[in-house]
DNA sequence: ATGAAAGCGCTAACAA
DNA sequence: TTGTTAGCGCTTTCAT
């Protein structure tokens, strides 16, 4: 592989001659380019990156870390990123976690090796994580992302007023009985505070709030489970009429159980999911659901660690004091087939 | 931040010894590694990956392109991909190409100049790619991904097998007139095997294949067109009775304007999808599918990959032979809700 | 078991 | 406008 004192050689120039020819044009007589430029197309001179980046300030790389792309949460997500470093000449190191914390450690740690210019995180739960502060200690530009941690740089929507504002839309059907639907609520910042969104909702009507369902949300038994529960509800005449589940992927698992009891949406159950996957849309009801705006959070988050990128050129800490608190982003409740009012009363 | 050196000044040795302490610990005096490890915890060293890259034989990168992460097919074979490399040390590029040859050069470009140990593609058109042989030439590992180009390496479905086999069970349902509905037929080389797998299964029936309907697949007004061809088609008196989409989101955006027109299904028209999405099983009905293992292809193309690049080391190009030709994986019928015998002939 | 020294390919002063 | 040169941080002979 012909590196750039082979070009240098056979333009009959210097390597600083060849560099400038390639990075700054303009800055070499255009004769001399013009035979830099056969000199590297005859050699097929691919200038090697990690030269560059080793001797530089800057790398161009960008560290992404998600949980998973089986949630087209987040592979929409990463499409909003890149497509908004698409033409900045940078590019994507591509991480998922799982929701492992340890794997959050591992990755963050990795990515920081690799001399990111800066980080997009989804963090299981980002309250409760010291890797953000020893980040911010490092000096690397970082913005979370979905995680609406208030007094964190970060892109998201609130998720209590959102899920508030989707359960308040299930009261306003007419239900009272209303149960909501997670994963480990340990595992996720987001599934706590829309739980809290929840509560809030159900007490501002009068209800009492109930404790959630919590189903593991790797196990594949996961229909088993649900009918399970279901069946205990039922013996204990304590079926609810509607369900808030914390995503749509969970939303539209729980149809597949109930469909699989025998029962139908939304005529026997309403459910609500969050998160607003384009599939909703095309499933048959559509999923009602709290739409949070998955490519613009993308595309925002990763805005703004460009602008704070760029601000760390000799700009003081300061500077980028606007891209160090939350943007939360509009949401918005989509109102679906999935939702009805509540069956009559049995009995 | 604190580089090698500062490390071996502090554990009060050379920055060789250092090094080893840190990557083969065992070469290095039981005492001495202590010194270094603590030294180096003390300044929170963080060795620089791009110094090693730069010196090293290999960078750890793997190069991955995929046309785009909003259809979940891709996004599953990339969780594939990442269940591979996991534990190895690896660490993923990624970019995707929109369907765009032009971004494709681009982006493979910068993969390489980014020192990729190897490269994990989708392109558009395998076939006529010049790119694949420019790869080849330059040494670096490379498995296809989707694409079913016999004589490349790469790992796929028999596209045009599965979709004749798909196509079979329509017409064993009992159809006769089955339209395939494709995006643009040109920008995808698995599209067009599997029309020509539609053909292969009319001509076997003894029917005679339609041309394809082709639509936009990046057009938001899909819906429309669709509902535009099928009155056209119904004034013809050729409404076909099932339609073949050439993948599973397709499907979904057909399915939502056949609702739209009035349409049901499967009782007014069957349709069959093709990728094997996941979201198909939850949806009612279930959609009817060819089903690919999305995971398994990313997941063996990773491994095929690693191989490669592992023999690569003192070995004759030779030696990869095995890995030089496509791996065609299984791929499975799933018969679903949206597929039924055509309904009574009008008139 | 450890150290000295030579680069990996590139950019950016500094000189000319 | 161009060339010389000194590294960026690391690994790896080759000595000791």
């Amino acid at each position: 592989m012909a590196d750039i004192r082979d070009v240098a050689q056979r333009a009959g120039c210097s390597i600083a001659t060849v560099s400038r020819a390639l990075n700054s044009p303009r800055l070499v007589r255009p004769e001399t380019l013009a035979r830099v430029q056969a000199a590297a197309a005859e050699l097929k001179f691919r200038p090697n990156a990690l030269g560059r980046q080793l001797r530089g300030e800057r790398t161009g790389l960008i560290g992404v870390m998600l949980p998973t792309l089986g949630n087209p949460v987040f592979a929409d997500c990463l499409e909003g990123i890149e497509a908004a470093i698409d033409g900045t000449g940078r590019r994507l190191l591509l991480v998922t976690t799982q929701y492992d914390p340890e794997r959050e450690r591992n990755a963050i740690e990795t990515l920081l090796q690799q001399r990111v210019d800066g980080l997009l995180l989804t963090l299981a739960d980002a309250e409760h994580s010291a890797l953000l502060d020893d980040i911010a200690a490092e000096g690397v530009a970082c913005q979370l992302v979905y995680n609406d941690a208030p007094e964190r740089p970060c892109v998201s929507v609130n998720n209590r007023a959102a899920a508030a504002q989707g359960v308040a839309m299930l009261i306003e059907a007419g239900h009272r009985d209303i149960v909501m639907v997670t994963g480990a609520l340990h595992a996720s910042d987001r599934a706590k505070r829309r739980y809290l969104g929840y509560g809030d909702a159900m007490q501002a009507a009068g209800l009492t709030p109930l404790p959630a369902f919590e189903i593991d949300f790797n196990s594949g038994a996961r229909g088993e489970r649900v009918r399970e529960w279901l069946a205990q509800r039922e013996r204990d005449g304590a079926r609810p009429t509607a369900l808030f589940c914390s995503n749509d992927l969970l939303a539209l698992g729980v149809m597949r159980a109930l469909r699989e009891a025998g029962l139908r949406v939304p005529d026997d159950m309403s459910v609500l999911g969050f998160d607003g996957l384009g599939v909703g849309e095309l499933l048959s009801p559509t999923l009602a659901t709290v739409v949070q705006p998955s490519v613009d959070i993308g595309r925002h988050a990763a805005q703004r660690l460009l602008a704070q990128i760029d601000a760390r050129v000799g700009a003081t800490p300061s500077h980028d004091a606007s891209l160090g608190h939350a943007l939360i982003l509009p949401h918005e409740i989509r109102r679906g087939g999935t939702v009805s009012a509540p069956p009559r009363r049995r009995g």
